[in-house]
RNA sequence: GGCAUCGUGGCCGAGUGGCUAGGCAGAGCUCUGCAAAAGCUUGUACAGCGGUUCGAAUCCGCUCGAUGCCUCCA
């Protein structure tokens, strides 16, 4: 392909031709989650719009080192003194281990991301396997003179820094606006200035998350993690770093802080940000009890919803919007991203129908089609456009295919390759019904087909009135009935 | 209050100076014993008010509204 990938760059809030650093290759790290409670729908977009990134580039032929972290420690409750490591304290309401709430809630992650098909990352490393770099960098950014240690707890001195380097870019916060707006924190604070943030935190006997430092025994701060992790793997300057919108301030601003304050250069060249997926207008978040976790939306079992999505239809769903527009879920919004799916797995299916020679009349300009599919995708990772464009070819396969017509040889192959491309590898979508036939559903198929050869001849004897029983029948348990000239056929479902 | 993003037809959702977005729903037609599916036809939408321009949904300003961040958040 001779077009250019241009992507956002929330640095500069421009979108901007992307050049690696190495040619052909892609470092991403994009912020994984807090393993403490059942990843919700709403992370899940997060992580469906960087799959989709990730498979672009590498359908592009980009060799991508995809790190996604795990949080197992070190995310506060809240950045007072006494804000307690979230993982710790879900253990101690739980009466169970730490590391119980971290492999429970990892679990519960890959399986959600992979029932979504999203390809896993090229690492997955954990911020509690990274402790004594963590140390290390702390102990850098010490001697840098921009950290100060206090009462065993160790802060990154923003102030300070920010003589030197200035901090808040990515935000476009300044730090005169942080100064004048940061609420006063209840209780005491050890911290110099409220907008200082943890790097290291002390902890008492009674916590289990603790770990020996030169500062005594405590717990890294969480933006410390990311520094870490994503340096180690992918050097001191990489190409992407992403995560949701929300992460954007404080926690991606203090990353590049940490980073700057040692090596006095950008970590990351392009920052992307996905943004939020909200119900009923509002941001999904645990604390609210605004949100609806993936097994509830597939289930059928939650309150919000009067019927079950597959987790095809819901990634569908999320691709027909662009990744950094908000999103709001609504029943009327699957219903319709549910057909519209139909409609696209089924024209993938017809396309396999069409009969083709090698002198047919029927054209379609496959070259000009494709590009504007990567002309889609190269602008910033455009999926609704790319979608548009899909049903355009799907247009296109179904008259054919109606109209009795053939395809020529050349164009079906090469239009079966890339829809394959657009929708499998791009998208990453997948079929729902031809996930492997159980028994049950061969038994099922078979009767289907009894009954309908038994209303073939009813039809055949102009008894009406039984064909019409046995389709609508069939029709009442959800099985679609289709007459063709060639005879009925049928769709489970 | 500060910073940021955004307001598109019945619903969802692209577009960002002149050229069809697309999906779903609705209406009509073709096909069908009747349906379904599919196809065809059909909708003068761009929050409001000013301004720039030959021309603005698209640029600028203001107003109103929404959301996110400013404390943990994907």
């Amino acid at each position: 392909m001779d077009q250019t990938l241009v992507v956002y760059n929330s640095l500069s809030g421009k979108k901007e031709v992307f050049t690696p650093l190495l040619p052909k290759h892609v470092g991403m790290y994009v912020c994984g989650p807090t393993v403490y409670s059942n990843v919700h729908l709403g992370n899940c977009r997060t992580f469906m719009s960087f799959d989709l990134i990730n498979r672009y580039l590498l359908h592009l032929g980009y060799k991508v080192r995809y790190v996604r972290n795990i949080t197992d420690a070190g995310h506060l409750e809240n950045d007072a003194d006494e804000g307690e490591d979230r993982i710790a304290k879900k253990a101690r309401l739980e009466s169970i281990e730490p590391m119980e709430v971290v492999q429970r809630y990892t679990v519960d992650f890959r399986n959600t991301l992979a029932q979504f098909n999203t390809l896993p990352p090229s690492i997955e490393p954990t911020a509690t396997g990274h402790i004594i770099e963590q140390i290390e960098l702390i102990k850098k950014i010490l001697d840098e003179g921009y950290a100060y240690e206090i009462n065993g707890s160790v802060y990154f001195d923003v102030l300070k820094f920010n003589e030197d380097i200035p901090y808040g870019k990515l935000s476009g916060r300044k730090i005169e606006d942080l100064i004048h707006n940061t609420r006063a924190l209840d209780g005491q604070s050890d911290k110099k200035n409220p907008q200082d943030f943890a790097l290291w935190k002390r902890a008492e006997p009674v916590h289990i998350m603790r770990w020996p430092s030169p500062w005594g025994e405590g717990f890294p701060g969480w933006h410390l993690e990311c520094t870490v992790m994503s340096t180690k793997y992918l050097g001191e300057s990489f190409d992407i770093h992403g995560g949701g919108m929300d992460l954007k301030f404080p926690h991606h601003e203090c990353e590049i802080a940490q980073a700057e304050a040692i090596n006095k250069k950008s970590p990351v060249n392009y920052w992307l940000h996905a943004n939020m997926l909200t119900l009923n207008g509002k941001k999904m978040a645990k604390s609210t009890g605004n949100n609806i976790l993936p097994e509830e939306m597939f289930s059928g079992n939650n309150p919000i919803f009067s019927k079950a999505f597959s987790p095809m239809v819901v990634r569908f769903f999320m691709l027909q919007a662009h990744y950094r527009s908000i999103v709001d879920i609504s029943e009327e919004a699957l219903l319709a991203s549910e057909k519209g799916f139909k409609r696209l797995m089924e024209g993938v299916e017809t396309l396999k129908t069409l009969s083709s020679t090698t002198d047919s009349e029927t054209s379609f300009d496959v070259e000009g089609w494709k590009s504007k599919c990567y002309a889609a995708m190269n602008d910033d990772f455009n999926s609704p456009l790319l979608i548009a464009h899909l049903f355009d070819a799907i247009k296109h396969i179904n008259t054919i295919a109606n109209e009795g017509q053939s395809i020529q040889e050349a164009i079906k192959i090469e239009l079966e390759e890339s829809i394959h491309a657009f929708i499998f590898d791009v998208l990453g979508l997948k079929s729902e019904t031809a996930q492997g036939a159980s028994k049950e559903t061969i038994k099922l198929e078979s009767t289907v087909t009894l009954l309908l050869e038994l209303r073939a001849h009813a039809k055949e004897n102009r008894d009406f009135a039984t064909a019409d029983r046995i389709r609508q029948s069939l029709v009442d348990l959800g099985i679609q009935v289709n007459d063709t000239p060639e005879g009925a056929t049928f769709k489970l479902n």
